[in-house]
DNA sequence: GATGAATGAGGGTTCATTCAT
DNA sequence: TATGAATGAACCCTCATTCAT
């Protein structure tokens, strides 16, 4: 009888954390509501996450780590910043279109728990606009992209808006075209960020 | 002894709820910190609010109304969708700077409560961003703008954008220059949103 | 500008008082309630009554006092028992059709508050059934009563019986004739109370 | 391990509260007095009532019904209504000595109870009622019982007296003889009841 | 490991009462 | 006297967490 490293039970659990979270919010979500989307006891959950709070870590954890390994994976197959900004944006619309309720709670819960949560969500979050920032400032050395600009607000102001697109296309159920609406944003974003003329 | 048109005391209790929810969050605060930071007896938050959800539902209102008059004013008195804009931007750099914890419940709660308070929430979200498509649609149809991409699209990315920009700014302490960021950040978008010569 | 030795304002209280209480029950009622019906501040009460419960309190005072005069006028004018008995149960026939909601109040509410109340509520209702004892015991010392069984027994039986039909009939919103079915009652126990004739 | 088919906790709950509500009366006794006589904790009670007041109700319907059994089993062991009526109520005299707290919650919180649950307490009141009118109207059409009365009415009457009576036992802190006053209580009624001669 | 009944601290809300006007 | 806004103690109920089975 072999067991996997992690869990079934503890990946079942993390998975209704994800629906139930997503579909009521953190705080309004009770325990039990995990417990019974996942089909286990009440008292199971605490088997594999010390608290509630706790099973929101694990979530963002392995799920954030999954994400920015995606990303840091874009950096090596790709040459220009951006064929790698494309692709990074191109994988999380997978992501999104694949895994909605995830998406949901990682950019919404992401925000309000930075209450409780500071320097865990931080670092995670911190760690994943990291690698966009040296996407951007890479293809700034190599004039790419224009100068005059700071990576890290560009980082930002990329992240912002794609998060911003995906979450109000998770929100409003689909209703339109993500992956055009992306390749909008990406062109403008592009566009925007060419190297001055003058330069 | 005049009286204002809007109690004393009510506004006393929204300013301490903006106060008390940006540090702990909405679900995390209780309505007796509320009523401490006000300096009144718990039941007198209830003369004024219906329940802890309305006192959430108030600060909304009186304040998303602030900012989209303030918006709606900016068309009027500016020609060009680039100095609309930056004029819109320019305002908000101002409000976030001067109530930087109302800036953060407004843009964090927004989100999570959207799960409790969803048609009323959106409603005063979707009447802003209305006002922002009609500034890019009206700065395409009159050629100032690109017109290869959804003006819906255009006002979304550059709220996300924004809005990430200053609330990156307020829970990092003002660590940053947001208005030189601000600056940074419009310049892309405007020549991102150039129209293109082959048009 | 004569005062009537007892204010107009507090029997106003005391009127609305019997209206709420008769429509709520005493704890479900509140004393904001109770200051509408009577078209007077919450504050005015206080100024009439030391709180919620003297206020029940005065209610049952002045109204079984009154009451109680009544039962003990009618022995001065009649002689028999079966005429006495017959006097103050028509008599309190016309009380509780032209003041139902007092009568409610009073049977319903001295049984709960007797609770919060004993001594007080026990002194005014036993004065009352004293007065019913005296009737039945003068009555046998006569030989117009049976004397076989206990006046105390008997006057709580006719008090229950007829504050049983009476109640039934106020609660029932008054659809049956409260009149014949008293004298009804009164048929069967004055037969029941037959002096038998081996005695 | 056996389990009784209804829950041992449930029981032990409601019996903590036929005492407490005797003692202080539903509206003044804290839920968390109810708890504490049952040696459970404050949120254990609501594992198997739905809130305060179905605590109540619950304790109405498991009660009453019982006493409507007991109650429509006389029918088949006797044969005239005077053997029925004296059985019944000798019956009601054991039940009222042997749980007089519970005998006392159900005829007094009956009433003020009406208030926020009419329908309900009516019902089974009135299943009751209904019980005594079928025994009076029975000896009525078999002779036994003066026809010039309405059997409604009978009811109502000897209800109301019996009920007057083990009350004021029960309070009283049984300082008397209820069987006795019981028994005197029935001559006067079945005395009261015989079939007038002229009929 | 798994269960789910039991726990009990905590919090939103109510409302009798007060008191400055 | 009269007012009614303000008070704050009290209480019902929830739900994260525990633990005996």
């Amino acid at each position: 009888m072999e067991r996997s490293r992690t869990s079934d039970k503890r990946n079942r659990i993390l998975r209704a954390a994800v629906k139930v979270f997503a579909a009521k919010g953190f705080y309004v979500a009770r325990v039990s509501d995990v417990a019974r989307e996942a089909g286990v006891a009440d008292g199971t959950i605490y088997l594999y996450f010390a608290s509630k709070g706790d099973l929101l870590r694990g979530l963002f954890e392995e799920n954030m780590e999954r994400l920015i390994e995606q990303v840091r994976g874009v950096s090596a197959k790709h040459d220009s910043a951006a064929s790698r900004l494309s692709q990074i944006w191109s994988d999380y619309v997978v992501f999104v279109q694949s895994e909605p309720e995830l998406a949901e709670v990682l950019t919404v819960e992401l925000r309000e728990s930075g209450k409780f949560m500071n320097e865990f969500a931080a670092d995670l979050f911190g760690a994943f606009l990291r690698l966009i920032v040296e996407v951007i400032a890479d293809g700034q050395s190599r004039g790419e992209l224009r100068r005059d600009v700071s990576a890290r607000t560009v980082a930002r102001l990329m992240f912002g808006a794609f998060d911003e697109l995906s979450l109000s296309w998770v929100m409003s159920k689909n209703k339109w075209d993500l992956e055009r609406s992306g390749k909008e944003a990406l062109t403008i974003f592009l566009d925007g960020l060419r190297p001055k003329t003058s330069e």
